[in-house]
DNA sequence: TATGAATGAGTGTTCATTCAT
DNA sequence: AATGAATGAACACTCATTCAT
C-alpha cells in the first residue's frame, strides 16, 4: 500500500473511532466514555486505540473541538445588519437552532466540568481565552452599539457574559424539557431577546 | 419492639444514611458518592446499607428529591416588599444563593431528565403542575406588577418562563465554572437582574 | 462467628497472602510481584486482596520488614565478648549465616531500589535512619574499640559503612555464585574478617 | 548486493540498534528499555527490530555481554607503578569509576545468575576461567608483592577473591543508593583501599 | 439486623510480539 | 527489508452488589 493510501486509511479509522466515541457520548454522556467501550464498539482491542490516539484525553479533546466548532460556526455570517440588535438576534437565533440540532452534543460539551473542555466553554472566567472566544465578539458588538447610542452605556464584559448565560439557560432547558415544537421554540427565542433588549420594567418607571 | 417502633427506627437510620450521603455529595459531588464511603461514614458495613435501600440509585434519587425541596424553600419569606422588583430581586437572590450552597443537588436535580423529577423541575412545559409550581407564583407577581403599572403589559407566562431559564443558566454556569468568589457572585447576580428589569437598549431608542 | 474468631481468620488470610507474596518474591524478585499473580496464587479475585491490604505498597512493605527483621535480629546477642574484634566477628558471622539461610530474601531486599525499602537498607546514606540502624551500632563499637586502643583512631562512620559494604559484597556473591559448602563459607568468612581487621600490608611496611 | 555486503550492512544495523539500546539503558535503566522506544530511537518500526534480533531478551543479553567488556577493559593500562599497592589502588579505582559510569550494565552483569554470564563474572568459584580472569591477575599481583615483602605472606587466591567481593559490594551499594557526588565517591574509594591494605586494628595490638 | 468477605466487571495505559502488506 | 496495525495479557486499583454467617 502506498504511503498516501496508508495515511488515508489511518485517518479513516481515526474518524471511525471518533464517530463511535461521539455516539457513546451522545447516548450516555462523557462519563460513560471509556477506552474499552470505545474499542469494543469499533471492534478493536483496547490497546490498539492508542495506535491512533495518544490518550483518552486526546480523544475527548478532538471530539469536543470538532462538535463545538460546528455549533460556534453558526455565529459566522456574511450578512449586513441594520442594527446591532438585529445582528445579535439573528446570530444567536442561528446559534440556538444549531445547538438544538446537536442537542446531545451541546449538552455534553456545555455541561462538562472537564478542565480541557472548560477552557473552551467557560463564559464567566474573565481570564481564559481572552481573544478568540465568542464572548469577546459579543462584547465588541455591545461596545459598538453603546458608542452609536443604540445601547445603554454599561460594562460590556459582564453584559456579554449575562446574555450568554441567559441564552445558555434557555437552550439547556429546551433540550432537557424536549421542546421540539418549532413554533414554540421560535416564540421562546423571540421573547427571550425581547426580554434581554427591553427588560420587563416600564420605561418611565 | 413494636411494629411502630421498628418502623420509626428504620426511618431514623435511613435518614442518617441520607444525611451522610448528603455530606459526601455536597463536599465532593455525586461522582464521589460510593457505598463504601457512605457505609464508613455512618459506621455501618457496606452490605448493611442494602437493608435500608435497594440500590445506590435509590439513595441518589431520594437525595435529589430532598435537596430540591431545600432549594425551593428559599423562595418563601414573610417579608413585605415596596415593589415587585424588590420582591423578585430578593427572592431570587436567596434562591440563587441556596442553589450555590447546594450546588451538586441543584445541578443534579435541574439537569435530570428523569420523568418524575422533570414533573417538578420543568419550566417551559405549560401544562404540568399548574398550581403549586414556583413558576406560577412568579407569573402571579408579574401580573400584579403589570396591573400597578410597575411592569410593561406582556404575556406573563412566557416572561416568567424566560426569567427562570435565564436565572437557571446563570446558576448552572456559576456552578460549572466554579465561581466561588462571593463578590463576583454578587456582581453577577445584581447585573443579571438589571438586565432582566431594564434590558440593554437605550429607553428612547 | 465471634469477633475474635473473625479477627483470627482475617489474620490467617493476611498471613497466607503474605506467604504467597514471599514465595513469588523469592522465586522471581520484587519486580514480578503483582496483585493479580498474588490473588491467583491464593485463589482470590484481585480486588479482594484490598480487603486485607490497603495497597500493593503495604504488602511489599510488610513483607520486607518482617524478613529484614529476621535477618537483622541475628545481630542481637546476650553474650559477653573479650574484645570488640571478637564481638564483630561473632555477630557478623551470625548475620552472614542468617542471610545465607534466607538468601532469596536477602538478595531481594538488599538489592531493591524501591524507596521504601532503601529507607531500611541504605548503608552509605549518612542521613537516613540515624539512630536505630545497625550501621550506627557498628559505628559505636568501632568508637569504643578506638578508645580502648584496640583499633586505630579513624573516622568511625565511614569505616562502619565500608565494613558493611564489604560484608554485603561477600554475602551477595556467595548467594549468586551459590556457594553452599559450609566449610568454604566458613573459610571465606574468616578470611574476610582477617582482611578487615589486619589488612594485607605488612605492618612495618 | 553481494552476500558479504549484505552481512556487513546487517551487522551495521544490529550495532546501531544495540547502541540505541545502550543509550536508553544507561540513561534510564533496563526497566525502561522497550522495543517501541528502541525502534523510535533508531528510526525503525517496532516490527522491524525483529528482523535483527529474535527477541527483546536477545538484545538485553548482547547488551550485557558487551557492557561487561567495557568495564573490564578499564583494568588494562600501560602505566608503571612504584608499588603493588599503588597499582591496585590505581587499577581498581579505574574499574570502580568505569562501573559507576555504566551502572546499569554493571548491576545487570554482576547480579545475573545466568550460567553463561556467571562463567565470566564468578569471583568465588575456584575452578572456572582459571587463566584469563581478572581475579587471576590480581592474585598474581598479590603473590608478587608477597615475594618482595610488600604484603604479608598469605593465601593469595582467597585474598584476591575477598578484595574483589569487598570492592563489588562497595560498587553495588553506590549504584543502588545512587551515590553520585564525585567527592563522596572518591572518599569512599580511598577509605575502602585503606581498609583493605591496613585493616582497622592497631598494628602492635 | 449486621458484618465483612468475595466477586466480577470496570478504569486508562503499556508492552512484546505477530503478521499482512 | 520495512511498516504499522493489531492482539492479548498485564499493571494497580475501585466499585456496586451479593451472601454466608
Amino acid at each position: 500500500m502506498s504511503k498516501n493510501l496508508k495515511k488515508a486509511k489511518n485517518k479513516l479509522i481515526k474518524n471511525a473511532i471518533l464517530a463511535a466515541a461521539r455516539e457513546i457520548v451522545e447516548k450516555s454522556g462523557f462519563d460513560k466514555l471509556s477506552i474499552r467501550k470505545l474499542a469494543t464498539k469499533v471492534g478493536y482491542s483496547p490497546g490498539n486505540i492508542y495506535q491512533y490516539f495518544e490518550s483518552k484525553d486526546q480523544i475527548v479533546s478532538e471530539l469536543i473541538q470538532s462538535g463545538y466548532k460546528t455549533i460556534l460556526s453558526s455565529l459566522e455570517t456574511e450578512a449586513e445588519f441594520s442594527s446591532v440588535e438585529a445582528e445579535i438576534r439573528y446570530k444567536f437565533s442561528q446559534y440556538i437552532k444549531s445547538a438544538l440540532e446537536n442537542k446531545y452534543y451541546y449538552k455534553s460539551v456545555m455541561l462538562s466540568q472537564d478542565e480541557n473542555i472548560l477552557k473552551l466553554t467557560s463564559i464567566l472566567d474573565n481570564n481564559s481565552n481572552k481573544d478568540k472566544s465568542a464572548i469577546k465578539k459579543l462584547e465588541a458588538l455591545l461596545i459598538k452599539a453603546q458608542k452609536t447610542g443604540e445601547f445603554k452605556e454599561f460594562e460590556a464584559e459582564i453584559q456579554a457574559q449575562l446574555i450568554w448565560t441567559a441564552t445558555f439557560g434557555l437552550i439547556i432547558r429546551m433540550i432537557i424539557e424536549n421542546i421540539s415544537d418549532k413554533n414554540k421554540q421560535q416564540r421562546l427565542i423571540e421573547n427571550h431577546f425581547d426580554l434581554i433588549f427591553k427588560g420587563i420594567k416600564k420605561e418611565s418607571a
